[in-house]
DNA sequence: GGTAACAAAATTGGCACCAATAATGTGCCA
DNA sequence: TGGCACATTATTGGTGCCAATTTTGTTACC
């Protein structure tokens, strides 16, 4: 039998991320074996690796619990990512090569497509790697998934964020513009675009 | 018994910190709960929210291991810091109190102090505290908390970047002219510190 | 001597149980 | 009824043991 613990980890940050937990609430250690159909100890292990990643809250001798929806807590972790994503505008256009920006662009025009006429679950899905694309012209992997554990912090209920129509559709429209603005090699727009295309979700 | 597994992960992270571990080599459960007189749960506990912090690297199966001093990850660590470190600069001068300056200042002075008579032990501590105080002027806990982590992932052998008395003088000086930057809003000015000071380091 | 196959040891992963702590319920009394 | 002490339950923390996997050592063979 395979390792386990892993996948119920990757399970479980998945679960927490598309909210199915109620905010604040405790993340019983019996619930989650029931769950996920496995033993105790790879549940701790997912547990406390999620806790590590700040992705849960933990309490000695309580346990672990969901972050509840603090406004000022996804305000400071949403002001942490733009720090970071607007910091490597530079770099980004430094290091988007020709190919890398047509994949951009087709990954933009997905989504705009996905706007238009579905399927609405694979929006987060094309955002994100959207977004991860982007980061990954720099090269530096680990501010990738740095910033994967920040949006995994910030948009513990992505319903609200991704209801309002006018918003998703400006979102495509300002993917696009990035890209525009990396082809232009233009980073100062690009951080602009960002700032904006972050900010915009609070 | 209060809960040890808490203590023994702090306390592992000051040590891969101090550089007791060889980089690269494995972190054996045994040898671990040995060294701390525990036994191994707690070991595997703290192992795991290591991990999840990326102090500490995982093989499925094989185990934890410390990080091998990668110069191109070291500077891809390092320039996330700088990234949050100097997009936060305005924040800081907005956020600082003539108290907190005052604070601030003193500190700069001990490290000062420190570099001249020592004791050297105390250097790593007192810079710890003088950044830590500097970035808790924007309020944003959570910014602090994972550039500490970013910290512990760059600097895995201290003694290589604290050998040089002139960079230490050096770093001593800019503490200092940080603190003047804050006092007079000049956040261009204390970002540009704050780049070479971050950048001195590689 | 070098290599491959195999055996032995070391190490991690998981489970079942018990201890310690926190949460909950219950009865008593004013 | 409301609150407090106490017992009960629920939940987490820790230990010992065993299984699975990897690593190391050994022997046979070329």
């Amino acid at each position: 039998m395979s390792d386990e613990s892993d996948s119920i980890t990757e399970r479980l940050a998945e679960d927490l991320r598309a909210g199915l937990f109620t905010p604040g609430s405790w993340l019983k250690q019996v619930d989650l074996q029931d769950r996920y159909a496995v033993g105790r100890a790879p549940v701790r292990k997912a547990l406390e690796a999620l806790a590590g990643r700040r992705l849960i809250r933990y309490e000695k001798n309580r346990g672990y619990s969901v972050h509840p929806t603090d406004n000022d807590e996804t305000a400071q972790v949403l002001a942490i990512r733009l720090a970071i994503e607007t910091g490597f505008a530079e770099e980004i256009c430094a290091g988007a090569r020709p190919e890398t920006i047509a994949e951009l662009r087709e990954l933009a025009e997905q989504f705009a497509r996905i706007v238009r006429d579905g399927p609405f679950e694979r929006l987060y899905d094309t955002n994100l790697a959207f977004h991860r694309k982007l980061l990954l012209c720099t090269g530096n992997l680990h501010m990738v998934n740095l910033v994967d554990d920040l949006r995994l912090r910030t948009s513990p209920a992505p319903a609200s964020q991704w209801m309002d129509r006018a918003r998703i559709e400006r979102s495509a429209q300002e993917h696009l513009e990035m890209v525009l603005a990396v082809e232009m090699d233009d980073s100062l727009r690009l951080a602009s675009l960002m700032r904006q295309h972050i900010l915009q979700k609070v």
